[in-house]
DNA sequence: CTTAAATGATAGTAATACTATTAAAAAAAG
DNA sequence: CTTTTTTTAATAGTATTACTATCATTTAAG
């Protein structure tokens, strides 16, 4: 028997839950396959339902359009993200070994894990180091955050603004050092595997160097007197 | 009189110079007032056309495609930001203080300056803040970059990876720290703007709060032993 | 077995992202 | 000051995208 992750979604992202449903979990699976092979631009729903074998009318009652997708995507993340983390920190005393493991587990490439069969993590992640951020870079941004479509990554954030605090409790940057660990360890990401030049990791372009760099650059703020 | 300064643009940004002729500098004007305006993704050649006053195919004529138009303004704002830094930071002899100085630079909101008339400064760095990193943030960067599409930003990087690595030598990661600092710079203000509990800027939302997150950062790592 | 829910099939519209052609106007050259 | 070249305007047209609407069929729950 395996146990099953369930993540409840904010169900003003779609208009026919798509985790109620084979189509439904489909159209996550291969909107995923299909985003991280060709990016979000170039992501229609008619070329997903050609793969799905489906139609784009199917496509469109569970989904308003495809910005909605990828805010459900990206807010589907940082909730399964939100879980591994405190998952994987549970019982960790100390809020510096705490915030180290967080570190490792942003910056870290992730392994599918078997919980969710429809959904690949680690191509979502990808995903999301590319086109995460197009999620909430719009001129509707606030009022998708009325809408709360942004609160997991929020409640990331503030988990993480949370551990520097307990770290530091005179720290005058909590959430925005918070922000600057996500953000970086994403976009050093993208940036080392295509505008290397960009960093310090070019040549062996490994993700734990990403790790290195950002512990030196939280716990140099963190532990300075 | 009045000293113009020019910046020579990559060719193969565009099919005809709009710096050129006076519609090539409508064109600029127009798209900067219309993007700052409705957001990149709502924004077509065609809205443009009418703006103006010419047809899409008119603007066909200068740019290829709208991306293209965006990684012009990304390509200018960054050669122009990098002008306005090395004048500003010319005759700071003391490493630090320059650093000190280009972080103010890149955090704080411009102020239109009359050298360009076509060009609103103030305008195109909130345009850059809110869709600058989608001009990289595609499937084609690797392309893009290899036409050198990115080059003033690449630029501007090294030269504050540079500072960093005279202010320490010993410094690990002096392009990492300097990209972190150009994205967060960016980052922080959209977020303060648009999702203010993402920081800690929330209340006041100063700019000048941005500078002082970004230079405790800096230089905690800096100043480290 | 019946009924409601989910899906499939088809069609159609408005907007977007272009390309092509030709004419008119403006600028530059002779 | 006229001719030639360059630039712009006007028009038209196509393929794709982003949807909406309708109705028939399958599936699954009561």
């Amino acid at each position: 028997m395996k146990l099953q992750l369930h993540i409840e979604m904010n169900e003003a992202l779609f208009l026919r839950n798509p985790e109620g449903s084979e189509l439904g979990k489909s159209i996550l699976k291969h909107s995923i396959l299909l985003i991280y092979k060709s990016g979000f631009e170039s992501f229609t729903f008619k070329k997903l339902a050609g793969e799905i074998g489906t139609t784009e009318a199917g496509i469109y009652r569970y989904f308003e359009n495809k910005h909605k997708l990828l805010v459900y995507l990206a807010a589907w993340y940082w909730a399964w993200l939100a879980f591994q983390i405190s998952f994987h920190t549970n019982n960790i005393k100390d809020p510096m070994v705490r915030l180290k493991r967080v570190i490792k587990l942003l910056a870290s490439a992730v392994e599918d894990d078997e919980q969710t069969n429809h959904i690949n993590e680690r191509l979502l992640h990808q995903i999301i180091i590319s086109e995460g951020s197009k999620a909430y870079l719009t001129k509707e941004v606030g009022e998708d955050n009325k809408q709360q479509f942004f609160k997991p990554y929020k409640d990331l954030c503030a988990m993480v603004g949370d551990i520097i605090s307990e770290c530091k409790p005179k720290y005058k940057y909590p959430k925005s050092l918070a922000t600057t660990i996500l953000e970086m360890a994403h976009f050093q990401n993208f940036f080392m595997k295509n505008l290397p030049s960009l960093t310090d990791f070019g040549k062996t372009r490994k993700e734990t160097e990403i790790v290195l760099f950002l512990n030196d650059l939280v716990f140099s703020s963190l532990n300075k007197s």
